[in-house]
DNA sequence: TTGTACGCGTTATCAC
DNA sequence: GTGATAACGCGTACAA
């Protein structure tokens, strides 16, 4: 009952010709008679012959997959970001392998040794949590060693030299501060993640740097940083409860959303009592009551700029200067209902 | 600069053995001598020999990598399917290829075709909105004929022999409803989708059968069926001032999101004057405020079930008789703060 | 215009 | 113990 599939040699024996003729006629090659070509033709679209990827690969050296790897995937940036990878490669006839690191440097690893041993033609990524903290880059070195493409976006590190994709974090956390210090706000509290997230230092900085530019004065105790994994509801009841902002950058979705309902259940009034804007402007944001004004990273256009940068790259293996690029996007502040 | 991959060639030659010494030393072959393993293999681990994937994929018939098509990426059940599958199949040695059909008959025929020509070993699915109201299900009966394994989850059709892995939304629905008439509910509405999603279909049948075992009459205008992408605010208020419902229950996951917007907009309490359940226990639903009770869907445990399916299928091709199976995961019902 | 021969990197069979 | 050879499916330089 199994429609076993097709192949050129199938077809030549059928046909009686070579292997080689049915490969050449099939690519419309000049050489080829215009009868046999046809014959060849609807032969082939008869069986519904189509070239086994695998050996193409082989013979070009040229998978047409791209690897991405990411740190976690049930998140809404990284989700659209594979959206504007796979928009961007379905168009360029390549598939996307995913792969999660599951915010684990040994995965990480794993992951592309995996798909460095020819499964892919280059790779996308996100450093995971571990690897920021270890700052161990040894896999992404060996990985470009080999002149394999590699382009990182949102959590990259300076000491891969490659492509790049990153939002301006340091600016969106400034634009977020000073349209809170605008409305007024005179204790503004900053809800973060540990040091090592590059993203999270940059955010920070602008954070700062607004206060400053408005010659308010930072005060350490005004910042809680938070481990990445686990929210902890009272870790942020507490840090709320001692600082009284009257205000809230929170440099993800999550904590800002956590801080939200802990604030509610106080009977605080958002954003009359006390205002809040996030980072990532995902659907928890979007959907929430009131709906959290957010600092927009453009995950899909990241995705499909990096997929851009990594394609150009494949296809142009010739470039013996790499000369690479680091892309930056300028973030979005979304106003809605979190602030006035 | 570039330190190209080395391949079997390369030891053979610098060794000065052949390459099928090397390749049998690699595997530790009883046939070799102990010397030369040990010196091959320090060899090779010196310069970090790896087989070329792709090679051993068209020398076996077998690729190693699974194909996921699913309808859509952002959309949290999916996400943690992928993330089941993810788990299993890295555990495995298997690499997942995702692709999006973005609800599209098209875009899902054309994933489908060109992962089928030898680019994975199988299939993981769930159908796209356009396939559903479509109904036609070539492409699938196409790469189940050429013996390539599928399963398909959630939206699965009868159509098709071939493994699947569903909840049993009849009876998630059933338990939702349940729960809200022991609350005392009166006029419960149900929020869904047209009725070309088989799984709305399913849980439209667990909420009427819900009613009708506790002696209430089924109205066809307490059930609102809206179109499955951009969400019409409007419809949804109008229905809810029509209908003064006491209880809601959605379908998915962001009808009742929007319906308790709507709700709390108007000044109703959630849930001392109206109950709400939602489907697909998501971030969302965890969220809100106040947080949604759900029927938990599994996604996850979903997503392993199938790619245990389909791996022990991939692994034991030798049946000849398919036997395919359905595995019917229960669902949970998440109890939270819209419901007493 | 068509066919032969070889290579892509690996593995398995068989001969030495 | 080791090595030559064929095969996986395709593409192409070259020969006929």
């Amino acid at each position: 009952m199994i429609k076993k599939k097709i192949k050129l040699k199938d077809i030549a024996k059928e046909l009686e010709v070579s292997i080689s003729t049915v490969s050449k006629a099939l690519k419309n090659s000049e050489e080829i008679s215009r009868d046999t070509k046809e014959k060849i033709q609807a032969f082939a679209r008869l069986y519904n012959y189509k070239p086994n990827n695998i050996a193409v690969s082989l013979k070009n050296k040229r998978t047409k997959n791209i690897g991405v790897i990411i740190p976690d995937i049930v998140h809404h940036f990284f989700t659209t970001v594979i959206r504007g990878v796979e928009n961007y490669a379905l168009e360029k006839g390549y598939n996307v392998i995913v792969c999660l690191s599951d915010e684990s440097f040994d995965k990480e690893v794993i992951n592309m040794e995996m798909l460095a041993n020819g499964s892919i033609d280059g790779f996308i990524m996100s450093l995971s949590a571990g690897t920021e903290k270890k700052k161990d880059f040894n896999h992404l070195k060996e990985v470009t060693d080999q002149g394999i493409p590699l382009v990182l976006f949102d959590r990259v590190t300076n000491e891969i030299d490659c492509d790049k994709v990153v939002i301006d974090d340091i600016q969106g956390a400034y634009v977020a501060t000073k349209k809170l210090i605008d409305e007024g706000r005179k204790r503004i509290v900053l809800l973060t993640t540990q040091d090592f997230f590059s993203v999270s230092l940059n955010r920070n900085l602008g954070y700062q740097k607004a206060l400053k530019d408005a010659g308010v004065k930072v005060k350490d105790d005004f910042i809680l940083k938070l481990p990445f994994m686990d929210v902890d509801d009272k870790a942020i009841s507490e840090f709320l409860e001692r600082t009284k902002p009257d205000a809230i950058l929170s440099t993800n979705e999550i904590f800002g959303i956590f801080a939200m309902r802990v604030l509610q259940k106080k009977g605080f009034e958002i954003p009359n009592d006390i205002s809040i804007i996030g980072f990532t402007d995902g659907l928890l944001a979007q959907h929430a009551n009131p709906a959290i004004t957010s600092v927009a990273q453009h995950g899909e256009k990241m995705g499909e700029m990096a997929a851009k940068m990594l394609i150009d790259r494949v296809e142009n293996e010739e470039d013996e200067e790499p000369n690479y690029q680091t892309k930056i996007i300028a973030p979005t502040l979304i106003e809605r209902e979190s602030t006035f």
